[in-house]
DNA sequence: CTTGACCTTTGACTAGGGTCTAGGGTTTAG
DNA sequence: CTAAACCCTAGACCCTAGTCAAAGGTCAAG
């Protein structure tokens, strides 16, 4: 086909270098996170080779915890060359969200390592501290307070 | 209805003493958490009134970050009186789950912060900190791990 | 008797991020 | 030429934990 300038990578190929499947290049294409490539005469997308980028790109926000959509919005900006302030408030807004994720979960850590400190996983489950939790939070405060086995 | 004894309540009865949907308990009757219940002849779901505190238990589990089939499970070795040391387990692994969770997220949360700090907010989007990074992550130590919600 | 609140079932729908299938057409190596 | 490997589309399906709707049956009050 195109013998030198820049070349054009199958779906497959491009899908292999940027280590996604096929079926998640098309999805994001209809999700708006990748433009509609070329086609050949039959039919088959072509790419460029910086496609790669923009999933990793995406792969890479991805494991920041943004969802498609703000990826999307991220690109857009980046394509259109939009304000940085905007890129900042959604990281920021981002930031807000798993420090609060974080405050959810460190709370449940703290509930069950005390559980499970206070449950001595012998014998049948009668009086097991977990279960007696879970049947009856009254005395989930003051848990410290018993040592039960 | 009944005069004394033990007084046999309707599903709407029963999801409002435990302040859950009516479908939520249709729901989870269908999960196995909850017995089937008896029926009155017209076909009415008729509960015990301590199938409130059988709700409170879930309640009470998922709070704790665990999943029904986990709850399912508990609610299970409670009612068999099996071995402690199977709900220790499955406590240590929740356990083990959200500590895992939270370190991923305090990995996120840090390049987040510092993705925001380093970023102005002002101008265009040229030379942005976070645009960079998402572009290409040499500069930032590898924050690829799972996918975390 | 009628009204309204309650109950029944089955089945569809939600969000997020894909993954897979069926039923085709194309390209390439041998 | 043929078979394998690749590509196309539309649409169904996965997971979790429910939630909602439709179409009908039941029950208590007035």
């Amino acid at each position: 086909m195109n013998s030198n300038t820049e070349q054009s990578l199958t779906i497959g190929r491009i899908a292999r270098l940027a280590e996604v499947g096929v079926d998640t290049i098309r999805f994001y294409e209809r999700r708006g996170l990748l433009p509609t490539p070329q086609r050949t005469p039959s039919g088959y997308r072509l790419y460029q080779t910086d496609t790669v980028n923009r999933l990793s790109f995406i792969r890479r926000a991805k494991a920041l915890g943004f969802s498609l959509e703000e990826i999307s919005t991220l690109l857009d900006l980046q394509d259109s060359g939009g304000p940085k302030a905007e890129v900042k408030a959604i990281t920021r807004r981002k930031l807000d969200a798993v420090n609060n994720k974080i405050s959810d979960l460190v709370r449940m850590r703290d509930a069950l390592s005390q559980l499970n400190k206070q449950c001595s996983g012998k014998g049948d489950i009668c009086g097991c501290p977990i279960i007696e939790v879970l049947s009856d939070p009254s005395d989930i405060e003051s848990a410290d307070s018993k040592q039960t086995n």
